[in-house]
DNA sequence: GCCAACGTTGGC
DNA sequence: GCCAACGTTGGC
């Protein structure tokens, strides 16, 4: 099992919606490496930490997990689609996408201010200077600190 | 295959 | 709205 973030922003889907939704096409993922991980790394029950970002309060909003295996993503056919992509084909689709189902919301959102205090998160990648992915890998140790963090918020 | 120009991300 | 960082594009 492997353990992951992925970012969105709250303006246009959080983890209110994700609860109200109870499961969601991961959609408009448009970065390689990005890409690469949900094909090729995610399994379903992989657990991911819904991080907010471009937002009064960036940080972790609260937990799903993996729900699918990788698929087509749909919005890259859609011309009316912000992320229809014309060099996709059905036969030959460049983005792929896992859905993520809802687990918990936190009662409060663990900061990114609070993130960076933690020793324990010294070496996360999210947090590392410049990174712009929307998904990384998480380890088991950071992810179990963040949700220790929330249990003390 | 190099690399300058350009676009995007995301915190501040 | 600024800007650092980084990915992508396209001319050569």
């Amino acid at each position: 099992m492997r353990y992951w973030l992925m970012k969105t922003e709250p303006d246009g889907f959080s983890i209110d919606d994700l609860k109200r939704r109870k499961r969601e096409p991961w959609s408009g993922v448009r970065n390689y490496q990005a890409r690469n991980m949900m094909r090729d790394d995610m399994q379903p029950g992989d657990p991911v930490l819904i991080y907010h970002s471009s937002c009064e309060i960036p940080g972790v909003a609260g937990i799903g997990e993996v729900a699918s295996d990788p698929y087509p993503d749909p919005t890259q056919f859609d011309r009316k689609s912000d992320y229809f992509d014309p060099r996709s084909t059905r036969e030959t689709p460049r983005w792929m996408l896992v859905d993520v189902a809802f687990r918990r919301k936190f009662r409060e959102v663990v900061s990114l201010d609070r993130l960076k205090e933690q020793k324990a998160l010294a070496d996360m990648v999210a947090l590392k200077r410049g990174n712009r992915l929307s998904i990384t890998p998480v380890t088991k140790r950071e992810f179990e600190c963040i949700a220790n963090l929330e249990t003390k918020a």
